[in-house]
DNA sequence: GCCCACTATCGAAACGATGCGATTCGCATC
DNA sequence: GATGCGAATCGCATCGTTTCGATAGTGGGC
């Protein structure tokens, strides 16, 4: 069911017009009564109010408002791939959390627009007819090249976390790099040498078997998804005999099976370092089903310090603040609707020690 | 064409004017070619998106065309509380996904409305100056009342899941209390007579320590939300004797501290029957934290069925068609968008045994 | 070659509110 | 009672698009 926005006729509701004639006032007048800038006499914004409230009017009408003042005060919110996944992902929701806390104190609204649909491909329709004043990319997404044109085209402020590396977009970086370094060679000076690495699907529609194994810098120059080449690499610098293998999608059950793969060679991997926390806990998962004890036979990492109440332990992880990247990008885009040129950010990470690692056996 | 006057933000457009003028058509013409109904030459139409192509039109301000048709293509979606808590909570984010996938069916816009900000109360401003066509009530709050006024008086559609139970607000409703019935008759078979139940708390700002030992019974028409009041219901007319806790809280603390509570005592309930399912979990640690084995000391059952990956068991619960709930909230909203009445609906829900629950010993 | 029936295009009037500049009002002062 | 002045109110153009009714153009039938 496809609906139209322009077949139906308008509701019949009650304009400020009506309230000034009741009022015996112009609508200039009656306007008034609403703003805050202009002068008018309590005697009448009452009268005006009264006669308001009398025939049931709600209030200016923020369409037309928002044509005559060429704002909306609607900040589109980007996820990649659909509402649905993003909504289970526990750092896109952490960031999500920073971003509304920022985005609730300038008094604008967040509008949800997912890159694609559950049913299929999300046209630009939905996307380019939308009043917003300013877009943020929540999650990193290959596909967004796609729609940067028309957004710069609409002269959108344009603000993303971990991307799109893009001119004209403000960004709050991540030092992954570096973090995901400090924690290889964590796991290095407990000892460990024979390690295999998790990585999350490059595929855009990812489902499936786990890749093959591979060298970990396998083809590195090839990954387009910045975030997860730049860990690799960190990793692949303390670890170069490291094998990796890529989870056939992005969901739990993915992490655990490609894990699976690794823990059922001959000679295991002493440590797994997965690439993010959920990748982490499908290893944990692996482990537990094979009578592995973590971290007694085997050290499990992940990255990204999301808050996991109901795993029961303690990730041995790198602590993005997650909750503060997305203060952060709101703060941008309140700069940048007040007229401002904030510069990118990149924030720290911090390395944390949990009881999922150890020395090797 | 320059128009930055004095105060308003320079944010000088192309418009079609512009690129009518361009193609050297009338606006009216140049309109058409974005438009689906209206007769024109397929030459024209490619004149005119070429000249749009050339000076960076990025197509009709939906803005100004929401003015005239009365439509913006936006669903307001209304959270209890603040957005970053509701968007740690698995049942309204199962509720949200569903959601989501039916109004991306209809090409809607999503608009989270917040009921409060992080910081301290929302305005009303917000909620009244963002141009929906109607709203959804993601989540069940006490504080709806105040703004249902406003929302009639501009003639929204509204759909609530789980309330509020008004006058024009269509419903999604779940059979709560027949399935809480089913799970305490359920656990009464087991052999339990000894039960303890823990509830949410019904303070708005909850947060504290957890209530007193109550009777099941006690005050329960002074309960006004009524998902809690029926539940709470059902038990009693199953255990009559069991004691509730309140837990100080919504989160999944407050639970394990109530829960706590009701095992201190000298004779412990042999039966935990949680109103929620993150209560549950919140008993559960409580249990881990004492020595006492689930299910073999302690019975604990929940209820939603909540999709809880991470928790490693599967919990004793009633299962609420969560995904669906959402689905049929959007599917109202579409139908009333397109000038349809549906009626309100009641939702079955089914006990699930998990491993949570056995007989006393 | 004339008239008719279309159809592509155009002009102008909304949609509902805002804000500039102009006008009127109220009132104190001379 | 006339004058001056700030404050309150008003009229009108405007935001960018859609749409209705009018007009011009095209081609076919006879």
């Amino acid at each position: 069911m496809v609906k139209s926005m322009t077949t139906t006729p308008a509701r019949t509701s009650v304009t400020l017009a009506d309230v000034a004639a009741l009022a015996k006032v112009s609508t200039s007048t009656a306007s008034l009564a609403y703003r805050r800038t202009g002068s008018i006499t309590e005697r009448t914004r009452a009268r005006i109010l009264a006669a308001a409230a009398e025939i049931g009017y709600a209030g200016p009408n923020p369409t037309a408002r928002s044509l005559k003042s060429g704002r909306s005060g609607i900040v589109g919110i980007i996820i990649a791939g659909t509402v649905r996944r993003a909504f289970q992902n526990p750092v896109a929701m952490a960031t999500m959390a920073g971003l509304s806390e920022a985005l609730d104190d300038i008094d604008v609204g967040q509008l949800l627009l997912s890159h694609r649909s559950e049913s299929g491909d999300r046209s630009a329709r939905l996307l380019d007819g939308m009043p917003v004043d300013a877009v943020v990319f929540l999650t990193r997404g290959e596909e967004f090249d796609g729609i940067l044109p028309s957004m710069r085209a609409r002269r959108l402020a344009m603000v993303g976390v971990e991307g799109p590396h893009e001119e004209g977009v403000t960004l709050v970086d991540i030092d992954d790099a570096s973090g995901m370094a400090v924690l290889a060679r964590h796991v290095r000076d407990l000892g460990h040498r024979r390690v295999g690495v998790v990585m999350r699907s490059t595929r855009i529609d990812a489902n499936g078997p786990p890749g093959p194994f591979e060298a970990i810098d396998a083809d590195l120059d090839s990954i387009s998804n910045r975030t997860i080449r730049e860990r690799l690499r960190a990793v692949a610098s303390v670890f170069p005999d490291a094998v990796r293998v890529e989870a056939g999608g992005r969901e739990l059950d993915s992490g655990e099976i490609a894990a699976g793969r690794l823990l059922d060679q001959a000679v295991r991997p002493t440590a797994i370092l997965a690439q993010n926390d959920m990748l982490a806990v499908g290893a944990l998962r692996a482990a537990a089903a094979r009578g592995i004890e973590v971290p007694r036979d085997l050290t499990v990492t992940g990255f990204d310090g999301a808050d996991l109440p109901l795993l029961g332990r303690r990730l041995t992880t790198v602590e993005q603040p997650l909750h503060e990247r997305g203060l952060q990008a709101g703060r941008m885009v309140g700069e940048l609707l007040a007229g401002g040129a904030p510069s990118s950010i990149v924030l720290p990470v911090a390395f944390r020690e949990g009881d999922t690692s150890g020395p090797p056996r």
